[in-house]
DNA sequence: ATCGGAAGTC
DNA sequence: GACTTCCGAT
């Protein structure tokens, strides 16, 4: 199972993993011209460049190999020369509050992503964001979801059986409104398919805007408690879809 | 190594 | 706002 998974995941997952316009701060965004941190870092676990950084045995989960190299590319990226792992893992930790990472405890060198939070702390807000505000115009409820990055199927958390997650394969080409998605279950190939469909996508799974914004707000609020178990996020996905 | 406060940058 | 820089505490 494991290899037709792997050869499955060439199919799926193109080289570089592309995200939707709306996972990013929208150009308007005061410091939005600059590259994330945890844009930085999902592109390099994406084309698994160099090995400064590898994904983990978990799902999101990555290994930071060689510190201070990580830290001198992102010193290059960022026009920071004097960049090393002590003030880019300073910014790591900066993320724990706002739900993108947190800490895989006793591991050295290992953070967790939380893509489920990851997608929704960067939601742009309803009237500026295009896509909600068709998807409102439209009279629909539902908004189109979710992005992750290429190794979901190598390691099908056992939370997620049964459990299927939609993925993006990239944006529409410009011009068009089109755009090929691809699905895939973690755990079932016979959830694998790739279609083409129009952009934005309405899910058939259907994920009310409310329960979205709802989140927003949950999540700008900040965590309602420190003892909360990052790990259990995943949960918030929807069901198989058909 | 990891954490998080405080002040500074753009 | 998203870090960057510095640093004392654990």
């Amino acid at each position: 199972t494991l290899s037709i998974l792997l050869s499955l995941n060439k199919f799926f997952f193109p080289s570089a993993v592309l995200f939707p316009d709306w996972a990013y701060k929208p150009a308007w965004s005061p410091g939005s011209r600059q590259v994330q941190l945890w844009h930085f870092l999902l592109e390099l676990l994406g084309r698994g460049e160099g090995g400064a950084i590898t994904w983990g045995s978990e799902w999101g989960e990555f290994v930071i190999r060689d510190p201070e190299r990580l830290a001198k590319l992102w010193g290059e990226r960022k026009g920071k020369p004097h960049m090393n792992y002590d003030k880019l893992s300073r910014a790591l930790r900066y993320y724990y509050n706002k739900r993108i990472l947190h800490k895989t405890k006793g591991k050295r060198f290992t953070y967790k992503f939380n893509f489920s939070k990851l997608v929704l702390v960067n939601y742009p807000s309803l009237p500026t964001c295009p896509q909600v505000r068709e998807s409102v115009l439209n009279n629909t409820t539902s908004v189109p979801f979710s992005v992750f990055p290429s190794q979901l199927s190598f390691n099908p958390p056992s939370v997620d059986r049964g459990k299927s997650f939609p993925l993006f394969s990239g944006p529409p080409p410009s011009g068009t409104n089109l755009s090929e998605f691809s699905y895939l279950s973690p755990v079932n190939p016979a959830f694998q398919f790739t279609q083409t469909l129009n952009w934005p996508v309405k899910s058939s799974t259907e994920w009310p805007l409310n329960r979205v914004m709802g989140l927003q707000e949950r999540i700008k609020s900040g965590p309602q408690d420190k003892n909360h178990d990052n790990n259990n996020d995943r949960k918030i996905f929807p069901e198989t879809m058909h």
